[in-house]
DNA sequence: ATACGTGCAAACTATTTGCAGCGCC
DNA sequence: GGCGCTGCAAATAGTTTGCACGTAT
């Protein structure tokens, strides 16, 4: 598998202006941190962990140690460029800060398979969570587990 | 601090009726199981990780080991009785099955407080999703991230 | 030049597993 | 009495840390 260090137009910017958080928050642009942020931004549907993180960056340059990318992928989510995610399995993975849109995933309980679910609906629901419980909230994660679209019509064990 | 064998009368049912669903999945009723399922209902209102649940086990019964208490937190989520949480830590938590009590949590991003918070709005939610994205599902957790009413007045840091 | 960042290896934490013996049904 | 369950210890998986060396600013 042959990948080349090509980046689409949208997100070359989206490189710089992440790159430019870093060195506003006086962070040294260093090349493990670069390529790192370079896999996070091709694989941008993925919901990479830190272990498949790992074996990217390797493709590109085998001397990258994997304590950098849990230090790097910690450092992104200090920084709000990267959401932790908390699936059931036994690993964290993470997702790229994407501004305005905001969705939360559903994940299939035959297959695994994780389908993103955008939503605006549960607006509504923080105003009374705010008025019922004193509690301010500044984000939320939703996951509904159930059977996709393959998966739902074959019995379900 | 002292911790007697006694549990109230609404636990004592809940008691029988979990360990009626172990028999009839032809699961032995071991004292360990019994113990640990004890311990839960004790707890009802916390969430629990394994470790915690080990430690309370070994108050009452020094013997049991570690392991067990993994496999039956394993088995009481086989069969329902359990849930199994991911909150944003390092560990895995559990909390009862409690039939019609559907909540999910509020977690104070400063002191990490947990409040409980029910739910009947989100149904209109799944009728949605199960339209638009052919996606049958079965169960959901919503995690709302924020200060609660005693850090939200401090500073957010 | 000098903090800050990195690679390596070792440490750590949560969890799982293999196996000999014990105890519920 | 047999097979499932248990305790122990060792193995594993994911992640973190200490330290000497490297490098971006």
């Amino acid at each position: 598998m042959i990948i080349t260090w090509k980046v689409g137009g949208g997100l070359k910017d989206k490189l710089k202006e992440y790159e430019q958080r870093m060195t506003e928050a006086n962070f040294k642009l260093t090349s493990q941190r670069r390529l790192i942020l370079r896999v996070l931004l091709e694989n941008i549907n993925e919901h990479l962990s830190a272990e498949e993180v790992y074996q990217l960056v390797r493709e590109r340059n085998p001397r990258v140690g994997l304590a950098t990318v849990y230090r790097t992928l910690e450092l992104f989510c200090e920084l709000g460029i990267l959401h932790e995610l908390n699936f059931d399995n036994n690993c964290r993975r993470y997702e790229l800060e994407q501004g305005d849109y905001h969705h939360h995933h559903l994940i299939c309980l035959k297959c695994g398979k994780i389908i993103e679910f955008s939503d605006y609906i549960l607006k509504d629901l923080e105003g009374y969570i705010d008025r019922e419980y004193n509690f301010d909230v500044v984000d939320h994660r939703i996951k509904f587990y159930g059977y996709c679209s393959d998966c739902r019509i074959e019995s379900k064990d």
